[in-house]
DNA sequence: AATGAATGAGTGTTCATTCAT
DNA sequence: CATGAATGAACACTCATTCAT
């Protein structure tokens, strides 16, 4: 329902579109496996082949540069999160409702996709100018979503006294910790616990604490 | 007062060890520049050299591989942000009074070396085996630092009753925001506003809002 | 009337003749186009084959290698000069007219296809080596073509005591210059001028300035 | 004495002038053998750096591109035509005697230096924007000094009534026929002789006659 | 201790050609 | 007879690292 930004598009050599897509959707997943493993720099062109099957040439009938290659990662793993907060307000209408499901939602993605997360962090500046800026614009929208729940619970009623200006941001990145801090947090604090103190956290800031009552 | 980390041993084929500690400092000053402009990969050792003013051979004298030079730059730049938030408790004495201004500069670090802490955020994944760990067993140090501050002020009785055991990894993350949020945040909510805005949600979050009050 | 020297035989997959010819055809000029204004070693197969309106697999029917398509045009540029030439002495019988037509014809045809002769100086040697012999036995049969008129015209009465062996050579080269120094001309001497200077000095060099009165 | 145009500059890694000099002095007579070889286009850089004696890697050094070999060997080999034709007009003061020396040392460079012309004539096409400018404004240079020669000669009374303003042109451009027509002379009339032809033609086209009997 | 030239393995990318449909 | 996807060998160029002076 968010406005979706324009996607940067991509030159194939390939007139077949169904092609196109299954090949990159193929594509974005084995490079993202390569990339998380190597980091973008030290993957080669030959290992994304590889990892998807195809050979080098045949590659490169599907993207123009390894840029390409970077982008359609972020791209892909961008929109898996942004699925996993939709999917999760989908059914729901009560505004307070929608906004628990999504903080709830983004923020066990979060966690289970820690390595997709990490590598978007690494390697986003990697990214070519065009390349960066449809993924930021994507991202943007992604915030602007929150924006939006965020918004609507306040219109609701919810008592929001907190941040009111970067409470999207603040909500959008917090969780974000569970990735690039999995590292230490591994070690300290593991699954659902996490999940629910950060939950707990970020409803406390936005001032409606509450909330947690009836969360989860 | 925090246990530093004993640092990664970098090899020099240099005896003189105050020239080697003088031209090491020079050197990471000169890679951060270079590193933030284009990045570790992008960036050449030729570029390293000649921001420093050394030439290549030169350089090659003390350090053993770009990976050190990378070390170099992580070492200094979490340094710098370490020394901010000790130098902003150094006087203090009252737990909480420490607490606030630990986090206080924290914040403003967070803001005024953002390109800094996009470096580190970037690359750190780039760093060798050794180096890695040796980093984040500083940053660790770091995060525990403020662990302490956390729990001086508990003890002292400030109610904080806010993700207790994630609380220090929420504190050292959530301002991180300002660095890596920057292309975003920028257009939106520019300067100390943010500031103020992240410092109060996160003692709200802590559960201690009262301490808004009298904060800075 | 000159024997043309039997053309190399590119062998095809098709079997229709007269369809073959005609795709041959078109695929000469359309690589012709391409060829002029990249050079054939930075022209793909794919830009003649689209060139051309056909496909890269269609393309392949009709030809064997991207060799095969530098003779074809070869062959075909050099025809059309050549026709130029017979097509200008056609009706004309007697001998020294039949010379001058044929040099003035000649001129013109080197500052009107310019571009084609250029590109016939700079990639012939990209030929293979069975392609090159044959362009060069064609090349060969126009040269003789013109040493046939000039024995011609001496057996006419003509006083030719001007490079009697090299008179053909330079009468079929030095017009060249109209194309191959083009980049110079242009800023000099445009135009019909340059035609009626380079034929009063080549009449002149071969010892028969009279001719000039009447030429034209 | 001609105002030679200023070559094109091609930066280098090296420090050292000389080492710098004497290197491209090697690349570029080494590539000049392996591209009247092979070809621009089919040689390899490391066909070029074997020849030269040095590895991938060092001959980098001195190069920047592909291009910049080309541009090297073009320039070489103009410049050593155009030497030949300096020395032979070296101690000579007399107008006329001036310019026959020239066109005969001129005739006699095509003939002897036909492999390298033909190259010249072949690859030009290859050299980048700037590099063939600098190239054409060396052959420039080279038509001048030619049109200052004949200018010369006609103030001091020779009858020169033919191709007065192509003059320059014809003189430069018709001896390399010798180069691009070795094919075909080789197997008519090789040696001396075609080169005496050719002088007596270009004199007697440029309406001097006369001066063929103290020609040599 | 400083210099800077040499090295060579490695990388992204291109493209003529083939062939299954 | 047409199509267009697949192939893989090849190539220009880079750069961290070494080492003789």
């Amino acid at each position: 329902m968010s406005t979706a930004p324009a996607p940067r598009v991509i030159a194939a050599q390939i007139k077949d579109e169904a092609l196109v897509q299954a090949r990159r959707a193929r594509i974005a997943e084995a490079a993202a496996r390569v990339f998380r493993e190597k980091g973008f720099h030290t993957a080669t062109i030959r290992d994304v082949a590889e990892a998807a099957g195809l050979t080098q040439g045949t590659l490169y009938n599907y993207i123009r540069s390894k840029d390409d290659i970077l982008y359609l990662v972020h791209q892909d793993l961008t929109a898996r999160y942004t699925a996993d907060v939709e999917r999760a307000i989908e059914g729901l209408s009560d505004p307070r409702a929608r906004l628990r499901a999504a903080i709830r939602a983004f923020v066990r993605a979060m966690r289970e996709r820690h390595a997709d997360i990490r590598l978007i962090y690494q390697e986003t500046h990697a990214l070519g100018r065009d390349s960066l800026h449809a993924v930021l614009a994507q991202t943007d929208a992604f915030i602007r979503l929150f924006g939006g729940l965020i918004e609507a619970a306040r219109r609701d009623g919810m008592a929001i006294d907190g941040a009111p200006r970067l409470a999207a941001d603040i909500v959008t990145f917090l969780p974000v910790m569970l990735a690039l801090r999995r590292w230490r947090l591994r070690h300290a604090l593991d699954g659902p616990e996490a999940e629910d103190e950060l939950v707990a956290f970020l409803l406390r800031g936005l001032g409606c604490p509450e909330e947690i009552a009836d969360g989860s």
